[in-house]
DNA sequence: ATCTTTGCAAATCCTTTGCAAGGTT
DNA sequence: AACCTTGCAAAGGATTTGCAAAGAT
């Protein structure tokens, strides 16, 4: 889950002077302990589900707050829509079921060294990258 | 480019029964032709430009024609619009700029060596790799 | 002549925005 | 009380769709 707790992040928010709503816990709890990343439609329903009314404007604009902040992360999985995810977890890259769009995590270390000698290579050729973003994409264990 | 000229894709795809219209073959053309991924709201242009007017459900059907027929590529740069290339160019990657929006290729062998080994450590684990998606964001030599 | 492709207009879907009301400090 | 956040409704922007007209073979 990261190198931060959702009260130490909540506490850092106050901390800069951000109002702390109802809304604004949860998002953060949310994202910080989901196993996946997830969108805003998703977010909605989750909120829902909880008996939790929450507009869908203040889904998106809390997600850009966060994001702002630091806490969240914007991830490219489908064109379709945007997903997020904890900013605090570790470096990693995603499994996407083009079946069941079930969404796995995958660590790997030799992949990031790889990436880090591109990114030097690029560095030389005048280009300076920032970040990058790589995703798998095919069946999942359950899908065959 | 690739290995497949556009006269020959587009000779293929009449074998195939498929219409020549005009529009297909600029589409084709544009596709095969351009140094880095175009989305239809570009192509639109392009087309304008040259004097080609194009209604803008041609261009998406059009394109979503190209990807079913194994021509074009649709690649996610950003997560506002989709962008397509050639589905010919040998595999590789890109550097886009997030001041000016350059796209730039990249091809590296080490990377795609690595890439191989990750999909093969996911198949092991039940995750069958079809695709994947990568892209470096920073900043380009003109915009230091 | 037949069957594909196009243009047009309207519809969709995700996301954004303006503004007044509500909540937090 | 000051001002950040929210809800609501409407607007935006990319993409899709139905249908009749136009075009390709």
């Amino acid at each position: 889950m990261g190198n931060k707790t959702v009260a130490v992040v909540i506490r850092d928010l106050a901390s800069k002077g951000h109002r702390l709503t109802k809304t604004r816990r949860w998002m953060i709890e949310v994202l910080m302990t989901s196993d996946y990343p997830i969108n805003a439609i998703e977010l909605r329903y989750l909120f829902a589900n909880r008996g939790l009314r929450v507009n869908k404007s203040t889904i998106y604009r809390e997600l850009e707050f966060l994001v702002k902040q630091g806490v969240a992360r914007e991830v490219q999985i489908v064109p379709e829509l945007k997903h997020y995810e904890s900013a605090y977890l570790e470096h990693h890259h995603h499994l996407t079921c083009r079946n069941c769009g079930r969404i796995e995590k995958l660590v790997n270390e030799g992949l990031e060294l790889e990436m880090e000698k591109v990114e030097r290579l690029a560095k030389e050729s005048g280009f300076s990258v920032s970040e990058h973003q790589l995703e798998f994409y095919g069946r999942c264990e359950s899908c065959i």
